[in-house]
DNA sequence: CCGTATCCGTTATGATACTG
DNA sequence: CAGTATCATAACGGATACGG
């Protein structure tokens, strides 16, 4: 196994908790996982990569189990054949939806603010 | 120059406003940087190096540096000798302490509901 | 359908020494 | 005081092929 840092996030030294925060939101398509997630539910594997096809198999497959690790995601697996796994995010990782919906609307301010200053492409 | 990333951010590919508030904030010691600018103001160079003294000085300035040109840090520099160096928020940048601070609420929460079921070590 | 294993290039970070 | 330069390593992410 690739055996991803893992981040033994509740042991990690940290000055501030905010940190702790951006640790567990780190990795490349984390935040996007999470978004998709509180906004459009549980979902199955298969859904998640036709939502986000820019995510490869093995990445997406990395991020999840991350994310379950960290405490942020629920798994649960349906023994049949052929198998099919839900994910869901867990009641904490649930609290973290006001949370980004202000980060994007920040977001959205700082984009049109960079391009107000350049009228054409940059 | 080691040239960082710099990620064109307002060229960056995104689905969601939300991926570009993380990618802003992305680097090790970012999150802490700007919590300690958002939280101490405008600080010189040799006082973030006191007040974070597990950052390196190398990475001290390029992560200014990367904040400098995603405009969320200002660089003021006084011509003397010997040099005098500011850094402080930018407008858009100084927006972003509400949020981290409910990020830092949400990690207090996150950290004690983890620690909740684990009476001693992890 | 939902993964894992392997290979491998790129990026991020750190130690250390030196400078206007 | 506030950086830079250089070197070395580790973490991250992508392509591809295979498996229960």
């Amino acid at each position: 196994m690739p055996e991803d840092r893992t981040h033994k996030v509740s042991c990690s030294s940290y000055v501030y908790e905010v940190e702790v925060a951006f640790e567990i939101l780190s990795g490349k398509w984390i935040p996007l996982i999470v978004w998709t997630l509180s906004t459009e539910g549980t979902k199955r594997f298969g859904e998640l990569r036709k939502i986000m096809p820019s995510v490869t198999q093995k990445m997406l497959t990395q991020q999840l189990r991350t994310l379950e690790k960290r405490g942020i995601v629920s798994r649960k697996v349906y023994p049949e054949v052929p198998p099919v796994v839900e994910y869901s995010l867990t009641e904490i990782g649930q609290k973290l939806l006001p949370i980004l919906k202000e980060f994007n609307g920040w977001a959205k301010d700082y984009l049109s603010t960079r391009n107000a200053g350049k009228p054409s492409a940059d």
